[in-house]
DNA sequence: CGGCCTATTGATTAGCCTCAACCCACGTGG
DNA sequence: CCACGTGGGTTGAGGCTAATCAATAGGCCG
């Protein structure tokens, strides 16, 4: 894809519509397109905080921590934002799953252009308030869900932003490692994988290959999943 | 407190200093002042987000789980500010830790009020970024860090926010109870007394009374906090 | 001073991690 | 076309961390 395809297809999606060519000219010159190998760390300036559009492909924000460990603290699909904070001030990378395209701004530069256009402002307020609800979910997952409720979490909400209904299912073609979803619900790729082989033999999922997943039966996978509504 | 001085406390710490009056009347408006008793929930209209600055005291944003489970998903100590999600849509419920004076608007209202009010945008936008970033913090100590490490990041953590600097040391007035604690790290309240106690005989921290925590050697402390950065 | 609730300490258990082997799909080269 | 190597995924045995269960200690109220 041109830089110019991708941009279109940002302002498309995140821009107001009735922005002048001017105005689209002048975000447009903040943005850079980043391609991204798969499973490779995206190379930004460690000094800001950036705002990251999924063009396509995948990625996860990355925690660390000492001894090298590390928690996956969000994925992104196409058509998703990220904000990513400096990796100067704190321990994140953002990291491609498999190969990505991305529109990337320096946060700070893109929130003085849109100083005083509230419907930019309140686009990027939405884009923060979806991560955070998405986050605190995740908090409570890793605070206090068993390994059999966080994958089953896990696959629910998978279902939703990536599920391909089918015929009274919905499949997955998962783009992370079992090692992604190890780290990002803070356990270890044998637990998930032992955790998969229950759900299977229980008939609630189905594999296919590495990395499909098809969810035969989508409620008894959210009555696993620990939450409080739907399941008491 | 009277309601006109929460408000002027609010007012003159998250509105721009150029409204007018007849603007300030209309944020005013809006606003509702609660006073929550000591360890009960904050009750609100299920069926809306809304948003509350806390005046004094202290509050939990609680994640419910099944089973009676829950996650702790953040703290808030005076003039600081928290987006509640709508009960109806997800299981979370703001609480007073101790006894509490909130001011709280209905957040659609007030982001209709600021529509064109890009001053105040940006400052729900940066609200939402911090409470983002402390998020993803908790995630990773959730999701990989040790007991010994969360217990010791709280702390670190309780010391930038609420520490009272003594002389070579941070005292810290807890405000919460060890079964908070315990609920914000994903722990058991037996876990977190074992912690503390550890640190008291590493002579890292000593404890007054139930809720008084001096942090004696604050190095040592941030050492133990699973860090990447300033730990290895 | 006595009752109550929280915090602490101790003993045992359970769930997940660790370590190790194996399987399988895929790619490579003989 | 098959032997081989590689890397992710799965399966199994044993260990460790934190949970659970139970009892004691200690602050704070009347």
């Amino acid at each position: 894809m041109t830089f110019r395809e991708i941009f279109e297809r940002f302002a498309s999606r995140y821009l107001p519509g009735n922005q002048s060519d001017a105005a689209l000219l002048r975000y447009q010159s903040l943005a850079r397109a980043i391609e991204a190998k798969p499973d490779s760390p995206v190379r930004l300036d460690e000094n800001c905080d950036h705002l990251a559009f999924v063009c396509c492909g995948a990625t996860k924000l990355v925690a660390h921590a000492s001894g090298g460990r590390e928690q996956i603290v969000a994925f992104h699909f196409p058509d998703e934002l990220v904000v990513v904070p400096a990796r100067a001030e704190h321990a994140y990378t953002l990291s491609s799953v498999k190969g990505s395209e991305l529109l990337v701004f320096d946060y700070q530069e893109l929130l003085d252009l849109a100083r005083n256009d509230p419907l930019v402002l309140r686009m990027l307020l939405d884009c923060s308030r979806k991560s955070l609800i998405r986050c605190r979910n995740k908090s409570l997952a890793l605070g206090r869900k068993t390994a059999a409720e966080r994958v089953a979490s896990f696959l629910a909400g998978m279902a939703v932003r990536i599920g391909m209904p089918e015929d009274d299912c919905v499949f997955l073609d998962l783009p992370m490692s079992r090692r992604d979803i190890a780290d990002s619900l803070g356990l270890t790729v044998e637990t998930i994988s032992r955790q998969i082989t229950q759900l299977r033999s229980l008939d609630i999922v189905s594999t296919v290959g590495k990395s499909g997943v098809r969810i035969d039966d989508l409620r008894g996978l959210e009555a696993r999943a620990g939450y409080l509504i739907a399941s008491g």
